[in-house]
RNA sequence: GGCCUAGUGGCGAAGUGGUAACGCAGCUGUCUGCAAAACAGCGAUGCGCCGGUUCAAUUCCGGCCUAGGCCU
């Protein structure tokens, strides 16, 4: 008999992580987290990651597995996820992978040959320098065929396509997939739209007085994080670093800061800022969640509760 | 009762005598190493209502309605 991988996907606050606990209880499994973000080390209460209480003994892998200073990206996560699937395999026990990044999951699970061609910081650099518009002619002149079927105007794309055409010297071919040997069984989650904007409604506000801006805070002043890169992470981390620095350039707000003497006073705080910060973080987040689906809609071996 | 101003898609908001920018929300979608990222597409036959002028009015004129302001 085939050796079975359970998958638990659905959109953000559709309540996988528990899920999978249950899971991993009845059919002696461990869970491999399948997110992007919960990967980095200190990036906890913004990426609602699972506490070592709430595990209950059952083993998780990929969490905290990379400094937020350094780029984590589908390829390493590819490698560390299949390694571990092999690892709990060999134990006989069932793999559980449970998370909201689309593209992992099925990167690990398909098995995508991404081109081998290694990110070159300076190349991007210099790429980054050009217009949208440079970049796509620069890569239809390399590859007619691929810049067909590329977006014009997402320079990412286009500068890793580049990327790969200036050191390979050699037009894009189509993906290879060489999907895992197992029977996979797909578990969506979604309650529908109604509750689970409720839901992450109810859940930000939590997590706001769970300490959620001292974290951000926290990855700014001590581990010394940029304000571009914590932008880079978008959500929670993105709107918060931009609400801190708003707060900075706002000198009431300094002031009012100094007098409370207070660290934590100003995470309750009703200033314009902090509720622009919490409707526009609240509209991301669903919009993210739109994204998800999007994704997961795709494959239709998912059977959604 | 009189005068003034306003009335544009769900909301906000441009605009012109020649056939409706844009932002937000909404919906649909893309995805070959940053994926919580990046990116794409779609909504008013219609500009409060009724007439008039004009080849042509959302844009000009008259009246009406509604809202806000002012006056007696």
């Amino acid at each position: 008999m085939k050796q079975k991988i359970i998958v638990i996907v659905g959109p953000t606050a559709s309540g996988k992580s528990d899920c999978a606990i249950t899971v991993a209880k009845q059919v002696n499994g461990e869970v491999i987290s399948a997110d992007s973000r919960q990967v980095y080390r200190g990036m906890d209460i913004g990426t609602g990651k699972i506490t070592k209480k709430e595990m209950v003994d059952i083993p998780h892998h990929l969490l905290d597995v990379a400094s937020p200073k350094r780029q984590f990206t589908v390829v390493q996560y590819q490698k560390l996820a299949s390694k571990a699937i092999q690892d709990i395999l060999k134990r006989e026990k069932v793999p559980i992978l449970c998370g909201g990044t689309g593209l992992y999951i099925d990167a690990v699970l398909e098995g995508w040959e991404f081109p081998k061609t290694p990110i070159d910081k300076t190349l991007r650099k210099n790429l980054e320098k050009k217009t949208t518009e440079e970049l796509f002619d620069e890569l239809k002149k390399h590859d007619p065929e691929f810049s067909k079927t590329i977006d014009h105007n997402n320079r990412r794309r286009l500068i890793r396509a580049l990327e790969i055409i200036t050191t390979t010297n050699e037009p894009i071919t189509p993906l290879k997939k060489h999907p895992l040997p197992y029977t996979i069984e797909y578990i969506g989650l979604f309650p529908g739209w109604e509750v689970l904007q409720e839901k992450i409604k109810k859940r930000l506000k939590e997590r706001l007085n769970q300490g959620m801006i001292e974290e951000v805070q926290h990855l700014h002043e001590k581990e010394k994080l940029s304000w571009k890169r914590l932008e880079s992470f978008g959500l929670e981390y993105r709107y918060i670093s931009r609400y801190l620095r708003s707060r900075h350039s706002d000198p009431e707000m300094i002031e009012g800061e100094e007098s409370l003497g207070n660290r934590r006073s100003f995470a309750h705080a009703q200033d314009d800022n902090f509720i622009t910060m919490k409707n526009d973080l609240e509209k991301a987040i669903i919009h993210y969640a739109k994204r998800q689906m999007t994704w997961f809609k795709r494959n239709k071996r998912i059977k959604w509760f």
